[in-house]
DNA sequence: GATTGATGCTGAGGTTACCTCACGGTGTGG
DNA sequence: CCACACCGTGAGGTAACCTCAGCATCAATC
Protein backbone atom coordinates (compact mmCIF):
# COMPACT_ATOMS: atom_id res chain seq x y z
CA UNK A 1 0.00 0.00 0.00
CA UNK A 2 2.57 2.22 0.93
CA UNK A 3 4.77 3.91 -1.58
CA UNK A 4 8.01 1.67 -2.09
CA UNK A 5 10.13 0.93 -4.82
CA UNK A 6 8.36 -1.29 -6.69
CA UNK A 7 10.03 -3.68 -9.19
CA UNK A 8 8.12 -3.91 -11.64
CA UNK A 9 10.71 -4.14 -14.39
CA UNK A 10 13.94 -6.53 -13.90
CA UNK A 11 15.12 -3.90 -17.23
CA UNK A 12 15.23 0.19 -16.80
CA UNK A 13 16.49 0.89 -19.88
CA UNK A 14 13.15 0.99 -21.30
CA UNK A 15 11.22 4.29 -20.41
CA UNK A 16 8.18 3.73 -22.32
CA UNK A 17 5.87 1.69 -20.08
CA UNK A 18 3.26 1.01 -22.82
CA UNK A 19 5.70 0.38 -26.19
CA UNK A 20 3.87 -2.63 -27.71
CA UNK A 21 6.36 -5.34 -26.98
CA UNK A 22 5.15 -8.75 -26.71
CA UNK A 23 8.73 -10.06 -25.48
CA UNK A 24 8.57 -8.32 -21.64
CA UNK A 25 5.19 -9.05 -22.06
CA UNK A 26 5.39 -12.95 -21.90
CA UNK A 27 8.19 -13.05 -19.31
CA UNK A 28 5.71 -10.73 -16.66
CA UNK A 29 2.86 -11.87 -18.05
CA UNK A 30 2.65 -14.61 -15.59
CA UNK A 31 3.84 -12.57 -12.35
CA UNK A 32 1.17 -10.23 -12.81
CA UNK A 33 -1.17 -12.73 -13.02
CA UNK A 34 0.18 -14.05 -9.78
CA UNK A 35 -0.16 -10.88 -7.85
CA UNK A 36 -3.32 -9.96 -9.07
CA UNK A 37 -4.27 -13.45 -7.83
CA UNK A 38 -2.57 -12.77 -4.35
CA UNK A 39 -4.64 -9.80 -4.31
CA UNK A 40 -7.74 -11.17 -4.94
CA UNK A 41 -7.15 -13.88 -2.56
CA UNK A 42 -6.44 -11.48 0.19
CA UNK A 43 -9.93 -9.56 -0.55
CA UNK A 44 -11.96 -12.91 -1.11
CA UNK A 45 -10.78 -14.29 2.63
CA UNK A 46 -11.76 -10.61 3.98
CA UNK A 47 -15.04 -10.36 1.95
CA UNK A 48 -16.00 -14.34 3.45
CA UNK A 49 -15.28 -13.26 6.93
CA UNK A 50 -18.39 -13.02 8.32
CA UNK A 51 -19.72 -15.84 6.98
CA UNK A 52 -16.30 -18.03 8.45
CA UNK A 53 -15.76 -19.36 5.28
CA UNK A 54 -12.62 -19.91 3.38
CA UNK A 55 -11.93 -18.77 -0.25
CA UNK A 56 -11.63 -22.36 -1.12
CA UNK A 57 -14.73 -23.80 0.65
CA UNK A 58 -16.88 -21.23 -1.09
CA UNK A 59 -15.78 -21.83 -4.74
CA UNK A 60 -16.13 -25.59 -3.44
CA UNK A 61 -19.62 -24.27 -2.51
CA UNK A 62 -19.94 -22.36 -5.67
CA UNK A 63 -19.60 -25.43 -7.12
CA UNK A 64 -21.54 -28.24 -5.88
CA UNK A 65 -24.73 -25.05 -5.96
CA UNK A 66 -23.80 -24.90 -9.94
CA UNK A 67 -24.85 -28.49 -10.43
CA UNK A 68 -27.31 -29.28 -8.04
CA UNK A 69 -25.57 -32.35 -6.04
CA UNK A 70 -22.21 -33.99 -7.57
CA UNK A 71 -19.71 -36.39 -6.95
CA UNK A 72 -16.80 -35.69 -4.91
CA UNK A 73 -15.03 -36.95 -7.82
CA UNK A 74 -16.19 -34.35 -9.48
CA UNK A 75 -15.85 -31.90 -7.45
CA UNK A 76 -12.12 -32.25 -7.15
CA UNK A 77 -12.30 -32.19 -11.14
CA UNK A 78 -13.74 -28.99 -11.21
CA UNK A 79 -11.50 -27.67 -8.78
CA UNK A 80 -8.63 -29.34 -10.15
CA UNK A 81 -7.56 -30.85 -7.10
CA UNK A 82 -6.63 -34.33 -5.60
CA UNK A 83 -9.86 -36.41 -4.86
CA UNK A 84 -8.07 -36.63 -1.55
CA UNK A 85 -8.41 -32.71 -1.15
CA UNK A 86 -11.80 -32.74 -2.54
CA UNK A 87 -12.88 -34.96 0.71
CA UNK A 88 -11.03 -32.12 2.77
CA UNK A 89 -13.19 -29.70 1.39
CA UNK A 90 -16.30 -31.51 1.51
CA UNK A 91 -15.69 -32.14 4.92
CA UNK A 92 -15.63 -28.53 5.70
CA UNK A 93 -18.68 -27.61 3.79
CA UNK A 94 -20.01 -30.48 5.76
CA UNK A 95 -19.15 -29.55 9.17
CA UNK A 96 -20.87 -25.99 8.93
CA UNK A 97 -24.07 -28.00 7.28
CA UNK A 98 -24.07 -26.25 4.23
CA UNK A 99 -23.63 -29.74 2.25
CA UNK A 100 -24.45 -33.11 3.11
CA UNK A 101 -22.91 -36.37 2.00
CA UNK A 102 -25.16 -38.98 0.64
CA UNK A 103 -24.77 -42.66 -1.17
CA UNK A 104 -24.98 -42.23 -4.73
CA UNK A 105 -27.64 -44.64 -6.00
CA UNK A 106 -26.15 -45.36 -9.42
CA UNK A 107 -22.85 -46.26 -8.00
CA UNK A 108 -22.41 -47.01 -4.09
CA UNK A 109 -18.58 -46.58 -4.14
CA UNK A 110 -19.58 -42.63 -4.69
CA UNK A 111 -20.40 -40.00 -2.82
CA UNK A 112 -22.92 -37.32 -3.69
CA UNK A 113 -22.41 -33.87 -2.22
CA UNK A 114 -25.79 -31.92 -2.13
CA UNK A 115 -26.30 -28.33 -0.69
CA UNK A 116 -28.75 -27.81 2.09
CA UNK A 117 -31.22 -24.80 1.87
CA UNK A 118 -28.47 -23.51 4.19
CA UNK A 119 -25.81 -23.87 2.01
CA UNK A 120 -27.89 -22.36 -1.24
CA UNK A 121 -28.88 -19.06 0.90
CA UNK A 122 -24.93 -18.87 2.06
CA UNK A 123 -23.98 -18.69 -1.40
CA UNK A 124 -26.52 -16.34 -2.83
CA UNK A 125 -25.29 -14.18 -0.41
CA UNK A 126 -21.48 -14.75 -0.61
CA UNK A 127 -21.92 -14.66 -4.15
CA UNK A 128 -23.59 -10.98 -3.94
CA UNK A 129 -20.91 -9.80 -1.52
CA UNK A 130 -17.99 -11.26 -3.56
CA UNK A 131 -19.38 -9.22 -7.10
CA UNK A 132 -20.03 -6.27 -4.72
CA UNK A 133 -16.47 -6.28 -4.22
CA UNK A 134 -15.09 -7.38 -7.30
CA UNK A 135 -17.00 -4.53 -8.62
CA UNK A 136 -14.62 -2.64 -6.67
CA UNK A 137 -11.51 -4.16 -7.62
CA UNK A 138 -11.96 -4.31 -11.51
CA UNK A 139 -14.38 -0.26 -11.02
CA UNK A 140 -10.87 0.80 -12.07
CA UNK A 141 -10.82 -0.69 -15.32
CA UNK A 142 -12.74 0.65 -18.14
CA UNK A 143 -16.21 -1.38 -19.20
CA UNK A 144 -14.56 -2.52 -22.49
CA UNK A 145 -11.45 -3.28 -20.56
CA UNK A 146 -13.14 -5.87 -18.18
CA UNK A 147 -14.43 -7.55 -21.31
CA UNK A 148 -11.34 -7.61 -22.85
CA UNK A 149 -9.84 -8.78 -20.02
CA UNK A 150 -12.63 -11.51 -19.56
CA UNK A 151 -12.55 -12.50 -23.46
CA UNK A 152 -8.62 -13.03 -23.14
CA UNK A 153 -8.78 -14.63 -19.32
CA UNK A 154 -11.17 -17.18 -20.66
CA UNK A 155 -9.33 -17.95 -24.19
CA UNK A 156 -6.64 -19.34 -22.28
CA UNK A 157 -8.91 -21.43 -20.04
CA UNK A 158 -9.25 -24.81 -21.11
CA UNK B 1 -4.46 -19.91 -5.05
CA UNK B 2 -7.39 -21.57 -6.92
CA UNK B 3 -9.60 -21.13 -9.47
CA UNK B 4 -13.09 -23.02 -10.03
CA UNK B 5 -14.90 -20.69 -12.48
CA UNK B 6 -18.02 -22.33 -13.17
CA UNK B 7 -18.43 -25.63 -14.36
CA UNK B 8 -15.68 -25.41 -16.07
CA UNK B 9 -15.95 -28.69 -17.90
CA UNK B 10 -14.74 -29.55 -21.46
CA UNK B 11 -17.67 -32.18 -22.09
CA UNK B 12 -20.07 -32.39 -19.18
CA UNK B 13 -22.34 -29.36 -19.91
CA UNK B 14 -21.59 -25.91 -18.88
CA UNK B 15 -25.16 -24.47 -19.15
CA UNK B 16 -25.90 -22.56 -15.44
CA UNK B 17 -29.33 -23.77 -14.48
CA UNK B 18 -29.54 -19.76 -13.41
CA UNK B 19 -27.72 -17.27 -14.56
CA UNK B 20 -28.77 -14.16 -12.32
CA UNK B 21 -25.70 -11.95 -13.91
CA UNK B 22 -26.39 -9.84 -16.51
CA UNK B 23 -22.96 -8.18 -15.91
CA UNK B 24 -21.09 -11.72 -16.18
CA UNK B 25 -17.90 -9.72 -16.68
CA UNK B 26 -17.21 -8.67 -12.82
CA UNK B 27 -18.35 -11.75 -11.08
CA UNK B 28 -16.33 -14.37 -12.73
CA UNK B 29 -13.19 -11.88 -13.59
CA UNK B 30 -11.99 -13.14 -10.45
CA UNK B 31 -11.97 -16.94 -10.94
CA UNK B 32 -10.22 -16.57 -14.20
CA UNK B 33 -7.30 -14.70 -12.44
CA UNK B 34 -7.47 -17.68 -9.58
CA UNK B 35 -7.59 -20.03 -12.37
CA UNK B 36 -5.14 -18.87 -14.88
CA UNK B 37 -2.73 -18.63 -11.48
CA UNK B 38 -3.21 -21.91 -10.58
CA UNK B 39 -1.99 -23.21 -13.96
CA UNK B 40 1.03 -20.89 -13.85
CA UNK B 41 1.57 -22.60 -10.56
CA UNK B 42 1.76 -25.57 -11.54
CA UNK B 43 3.77 -25.04 -15.18
CA UNK B 44 6.09 -23.18 -13.40
CA UNK B 45 6.93 -25.50 -10.77
CA UNK B 46 7.68 -27.99 -13.48
CA UNK B 47 9.87 -26.03 -15.16
CA UNK B 48 11.82 -24.96 -12.39
CA UNK B 49 12.50 -28.33 -11.38
CA UNK B 50 15.75 -28.60 -12.64
CA UNK B 51 17.21 -26.15 -10.16
CA UNK B 52 15.10 -26.99 -7.50
CA UNK B 53 13.81 -24.09 -6.74
CA UNK B 54 9.98 -23.58 -5.80
CA UNK B 55 8.15 -21.16 -8.10
CA UNK B 56 8.37 -18.56 -4.67
CA UNK B 57 11.94 -18.79 -4.59
CA UNK B 58 12.24 -17.93 -8.19
CA UNK B 59 10.20 -14.89 -7.82
CA UNK B 60 11.92 -13.78 -4.92
CA UNK B 61 15.41 -14.23 -6.72
CA UNK B 62 14.33 -12.64 -9.50
CA UNK B 63 13.57 -9.65 -7.50
CA UNK B 64 17.04 -9.82 -5.66
CA UNK B 65 19.13 -9.54 -9.04
CA UNK B 66 16.76 -7.22 -10.60
CA UNK B 67 18.08 -5.13 -7.84
CA UNK B 68 21.24 -5.78 -6.85
CA UNK B 69 20.92 -6.21 -3.04
CA UNK B 70 17.67 -5.38 -1.05
CA UNK B 71 16.88 -5.46 2.62
CA UNK B 72 14.45 -7.92 3.53
CA UNK B 73 11.85 -6.07 4.48
CA UNK B 74 11.77 -4.37 0.52
CA UNK B 75 11.92 -8.15 -0.42
CA UNK B 76 8.66 -8.55 1.43
CA UNK B 77 6.99 -5.77 0.32
CA UNK B 78 8.12 -6.54 -3.40
CA UNK B 79 6.61 -10.16 -2.42
CA UNK B 80 3.64 -8.58 -1.06
CA UNK B 81 4.22 -10.87 1.70
CA UNK B 82 5.04 -10.45 5.74
CA UNK B 83 8.88 -9.49 6.49
CA UNK B 84 8.86 -12.68 8.62
CA UNK B 85 7.93 -14.47 5.60
CA UNK B 86 10.76 -13.13 3.54
CA UNK B 87 13.17 -13.88 6.01
CA UNK B 88 11.80 -17.68 5.13
CA UNK B 89 12.25 -17.07 1.27
CA UNK B 90 15.87 -15.90 2.12
CA UNK B 91 16.69 -18.82 3.74
CA UNK B 92 15.75 -20.89 1.39
CA UNK B 93 18.10 -18.96 -1.39
CA UNK B 94 20.86 -18.87 0.98
CA UNK B 95 21.20 -22.00 2.05
CA UNK B 96 21.10 -23.28 -2.10
CA UNK B 97 24.25 -20.70 -2.41
CA UNK B 98 22.09 -17.95 -4.58
CA UNK B 99 22.03 -15.13 -2.10
CA UNK B 100 24.12 -13.87 0.82
CA UNK B 101 23.46 -11.88 3.78
CA UNK B 102 25.28 -8.90 4.74
CA UNK B 103 24.48 -6.38 7.44
CA UNK B 104 23.55 -2.97 5.93
CA UNK B 105 26.12 -0.82 6.81
CA UNK B 106 23.68 2.21 7.04
CA UNK B 107 21.56 0.88 9.51
CA UNK B 108 22.44 -2.07 11.61
CA UNK B 109 18.72 -3.72 11.92
CA UNK B 110 18.82 -4.30 8.32
CA UNK B 111 20.20 -7.09 5.97
CA UNK B 112 20.71 -6.47 2.72
CA UNK B 113 20.44 -9.51 0.59
CA UNK B 114 22.63 -10.04 -2.44
CA UNK B 115 22.97 -12.56 -5.05
CA UNK B 116 25.62 -14.88 -5.34
CA UNK B 117 27.47 -15.42 -9.21
CA UNK B 118 26.03 -18.56 -8.85
CA UNK B 119 22.72 -17.05 -7.90
CA UNK B 120 22.68 -14.24 -11.03
CA UNK B 121 23.35 -17.51 -13.09
CA UNK B 122 20.45 -19.67 -12.01
CA UNK B 123 18.62 -16.37 -12.52
CA UNK B 124 19.43 -15.91 -16.30
CA UNK B 125 18.67 -19.43 -16.98
CA UNK B 126 15.33 -20.09 -15.06
CA UNK B 127 14.10 -16.23 -16.70
CA UNK B 128 15.37 -18.42 -20.24
CA UNK B 129 13.40 -21.25 -19.22
CA UNK B 130 10.64 -19.57 -17.54
CA UNK B 131 10.20 -16.88 -20.88
CA UNK B 132 10.08 -20.29 -23.05
CA UNK B 133 6.99 -21.63 -21.19
CA UNK B 134 5.29 -18.39 -20.78
CA UNK B 135 5.41 -18.02 -24.56
CA UNK B 136 4.57 -21.48 -25.22
CA UNK B 137 1.53 -20.81 -22.60
CA UNK B 138 0.30 -17.31 -23.73
CA UNK B 139 1.34 -18.76 -27.65
CA UNK B 140 -2.32 -18.89 -28.05
CA UNK B 141 -2.54 -15.23 -27.55
CA UNK B 142 -2.37 -13.07 -30.25
CA UNK B 143 0.39 -10.74 -29.95
CA UNK B 144 -2.04 -7.90 -29.66
CA UNK B 145 -4.25 -9.38 -27.23
CA UNK B 146 -0.82 -10.34 -25.12
CA UNK B 147 0.19 -6.62 -25.09
CA UNK B 148 -3.53 -5.87 -23.84
CA UNK B 149 -3.25 -8.71 -21.13
CA UNK B 150 -0.13 -6.74 -19.75
CA UNK B 151 -1.68 -3.42 -19.99
CA UNK B 152 -4.60 -4.33 -18.18
CA UNK B 153 -3.15 -5.87 -15.37
CA UNK B 154 -0.53 -3.30 -14.79
CA UNK B 155 -3.19 -1.18 -14.71
CA UNK B 156 -4.60 -3.35 -12.02
CA UNK B 157 -1.55 -3.93 -10.05
CA UNK B 158 -0.28 -1.44 -7.40
C1' DG C 1 24.44 10.80 27.66
C1' DA C 2 20.36 8.46 28.77
C1' DT C 3 15.47 7.43 27.85
C1' DT C 4 11.74 6.55 24.70
C1' DG C 5 9.42 4.93 20.87
C1' DA C 6 9.57 3.14 16.36
C1' DT C 7 11.85 -0.15 13.16
C1' DG C 8 14.32 -4.59 11.24
C1' DC C 9 14.94 -9.20 11.59
C1' DT C 10 13.97 -13.76 13.47
C1' DG C 11 12.49 -17.82 16.80
C1' DA C 12 8.43 -20.18 18.09
C1' DG C 13 4.37 -21.97 16.91
C1' DG C 14 0.00 -22.17 14.13
C1' DT C 15 -2.98 -22.56 9.86
C1' DT C 16 -4.37 -23.69 5.24
C1' DA C 17 -4.39 -25.96 1.11
C1' DC C 18 -2.56 -28.89 -1.10
C1' DC C 19 -0.06 -33.71 -1.97
C1' DT C 20 0.99 -39.19 -2.10
C1' DC C 21 0.31 -43.73 -0.57
C1' DA C 22 -2.29 -47.48 1.06
C1' DC C 23 -6.62 -49.65 2.00
C1' DG C 24 -11.42 -51.47 2.06
C1' DG C 25 -15.84 -51.27 -0.51
C1' DT C 26 -17.64 -51.45 -5.05
C1' DG C 27 -18.56 -51.98 -10.09
C1' DT C 28 -17.23 -54.52 -14.53
C1' DG C 29 -15.17 -57.13 -18.56
C1' DG C 30 -13.65 -61.44 -19.64
C1' DC D 1 -16.64 -65.44 -10.47
C1' DC D 2 -12.56 -63.17 -10.62
C1' DA D 3 -9.00 -60.01 -11.67
C1' DC D 4 -8.79 -55.27 -12.03
C1' DA D 5 -9.92 -50.57 -12.18
C1' DC D 6 -12.14 -47.05 -9.58
C1' DC D 7 -14.40 -44.50 -5.32
C1' DG D 8 -13.66 -42.10 -1.17
C1' DT D 9 -10.80 -41.64 2.91
C1' DG D 10 -7.17 -42.42 6.94
C1' DA D 11 -2.47 -41.44 7.70
C1' DG D 12 1.16 -38.60 7.20
C1' DG D 13 3.89 -34.97 4.77
C1' DT D 14 5.06 -30.28 2.70
C1' DA D 15 5.15 -25.38 1.25
C1' DA D 16 3.91 -20.96 2.05
C1' DC D 17 1.88 -18.20 4.59
C1' DC D 18 0.65 -15.86 9.23
C1' DT D 19 1.01 -13.61 14.30
C1' DC D 20 3.33 -12.61 18.34
C1' DA D 21 7.22 -11.85 21.22
C1' DG D 22 11.94 -10.49 21.67
C1' DC D 23 16.32 -8.54 20.81
C1' DA D 24 19.20 -5.11 18.44
C1' DT D 25 19.35 -0.75 16.58
C1' DC D 26 18.17 3.87 15.20
C1' DA D 27 16.27 8.72 15.73
C1' DA D 28 14.83 12.07 18.49
C1' DT D 29 14.25 14.20 22.69
C1' DC D 30 15.33 15.59 27.30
Amino acid sequence: MADSPRTDSPRTDSPRPDSPRPDDGTALLGDLVMRLARTLRRRFSAVLEPWELSPHQARALRVVCARDGMRLSELAEALRIAPRSATEVADGLQERGLVVRAADPADRRAVVLTPTDDGRRVQREVDAARAADAEELFARLSPADRTELGRILRSLAD
